[in-house]
DNA sequence: TCGCCTACCTTGAACGATCCAATGCCGATG
DNA sequence: CATCGGCATTGGATCGTTCAAGGTAGGCGA
């Protein structure tokens, strides 16, 4: 068990002063080759860590990222964010910084959070999943010129703030060309109601794409809440309509799993595609749309550095999803 | 944008000392009830939050918790961690403790970023998951004397260290009585090779179930990797018996939805029982032992906090799971 | 009146890093 | 030879908090 290794141990160590060991930690370039060299080695030698508390105290930085850990109400899409928090928790690693979790129910509760984590800990950005119409988190945040990214749109004022996204309509669109492509005529939508940002564009890229090829008149749309149960009851009233589909494009895999789960008691052949690839997609055979959670999170990450180091680049970015087909369409 | 507001600017204000007011946060009984009331006071104006940095500087302690977030290999059993480490952040919180992520592959990857973590940023205790036959990592944290609480038991020594388990044994025993009631005779069991202390603990559950009511020598025992095609593929085997099992325990839901969906394409009547409760065995109806993850994340942080204050409690907790029954058994 | 104790509060120093201003050193120049 | 400029290095101050030691007033007993 060593003594504690502070910076003036590795100055003495290495026979220079305190501030010439700090000028190789944060301007190398203006300390001569060789000193500089004499330092590394020593900072190796005595494994010297510089202390953050120390450093944070006189910078006002701790390169400590937040991300807020929802309360899985659903165990489905649950893991979607848990996917994106590995990956930003990686991200961030290799960028040197570190996430920090939080959790907070409702808006309000969530902005007390913010004031008492920049207050206690100075942390340097917070990363915020799940935006949504009149947010009023990226308000606050925005008003106290507090950096951050979002993972979803602004769905208000699309330049507002640095965000990453990836493109539902796209994905939707893509399932939609499948199905056709396919044979399919008769390709029904079910979704959540209008007016969550999130379902309203998946929405659009189904539509859309049926309005291409003309064939939105005879294109069934539906809308309730997330959830298996829910999207088993509104498959079973497509189809029981007249014309019932031969596919149905979903807002989630929940929705999608529910249908699925509908058509094999009917005993109907009906084409299935979800929304996410969760596991549950993938355990159980449906077609699902997979966003790229690894690379959403490594922009967020990279969007935040250099808001942080001062060199903001483009500050907003939309991926493309991809769809993952399995046996259920 | 009010200036920074620090223990100074409260003293002021409330026309004491720093160190008083120092005092009526750390050792408010020392100071005279009415002074105790007007700094108080001055506090909740000025909207005062104690800087962390500083506050660590001087003490040594951060009040983080470290825990390490899994590549999530495998999308089913990962939720698992994922539900553990909402219980513990929210936890933690409530016991004024922030949760630190981070990632690491491999053991001594896991250890480089201990030292890490402790030489910058102060740690003031980790949290493990996992554990394994001779686990390295808790080796070097004890050696080191940095508090950190196991979710799971050391499976060599075990009053090493403080830990927090659920008594997978017992699981598996509930479920093979519960199979016993319903009228199974020939209960068959579906794990992983032995040597994991997890999966042999599943093991002994059922074994010694059988054994009490003489029904082991009727009992197919098959090993595999984790995995729903692994499942699927050892349950078709045991169908193929001469005398097929009437139903199967799992050690994970992966395996026993590899099962159920074995028997449900091969026309079989199997009842299947998993392990964990995850979405996605509630999503398709699959019964499961469910463990109680938020209370062992509870307890873990209590364990950690009685060791952080210095009134180390009782250090080791088996928690018991539950048998949440659905339409698989 | 004096001394001592208790209860309460205040002052100076320290934690480990960075920032700022000043110093020493060197060769080049007038 | 004296002066200058450029650059590496040095010492001191600082961030906000807690620790250790020091002060002051009032109460009590002799």
């Amino acid at each position: 068990m060593g003594e504690k290794v502070t910076i003036a141990t590795v100055a003495r160590h290495a026979q220079v002063s305190r501030q010439t060991v700090s000028n190789v930690l944060n301007t190398p370039h203006i300390v001569r080759e060789d000193t500089r060299r004499r330092v590394r080695e020593a900072i190796v030698a005595l494994g010297y860590r510089a202390n953050q508390a120390a450093r944070q105290m006189r910078t006002g930085r701790s390169r400590l990222i937040a991300v807020r850990i929802e309360p899985t109400r659903d165990g489905i899409n649950g893991s979607v964010l848990d996917r994106f928090l590995h990956g930003l928790t990686e991200t961030a690693d290799a960028a040197g910084y570190r996430v920090l979790l939080y959790t907070a129910v409702g808006d309000d509760q969530e902005i007390a959070t913010y004031d008492d984590l920049l207050g206690a800990y100075d942390l340097d950005a917070f990363v915020l999943t799940g935006t949504k119409h009149g947010d009023p988190r990226t308000a606050w945040l925005a008003e106290r010129e507090v950096p951050f990214v979002t993972f979803g749109r602004p769905w208000d004022t699309p330049e507002a703030h640095p965000w990453v996204d990836v493109d539902g309509a796209t994905g939707t669109a893509q399932a939609t060309r499948h199905l056709l492509a396919a044979g399919h005529r008769r390709i029904a939508f079910l979704g959540w109601p209008a007016g969550s940002g999130v379902g309203d564009d998946r929405r659009a890229g189904w539509r859309t794409t049926m309005a291409e090829v003309g064939l939105d008149g005879a294109a069934p749309d539906r809308a309730t809440e997330d959830g298996i149960a829910e999207g088993e009851r509104e498959a079973r009233a497509l189809l029981a309509l007249d014309a019932p589909p031969t596919a149905v494009v979903c807002a989630s895999d929940s929705l999608a799993l529910g249908a699925w789960q509908a058509a094999r008691d009917t005993g109907t052949d009906l084409a299935v595609v979800g929304f996410d690839d969760t596991p549950v997609a993938a355990a159980v055979g449906l077609s699902s749309v997979s966003q790229p959670l690894g690379e959403a999170a490594a922009r967020c990450v990279e969007l935040l550095t250099g808001v942080l180091d001062g060199q903001p680049r483009d500050p907003q970015l939309l991926l493309h999803p991809a769809l993952v087909l399995r046996h259920s369409a």
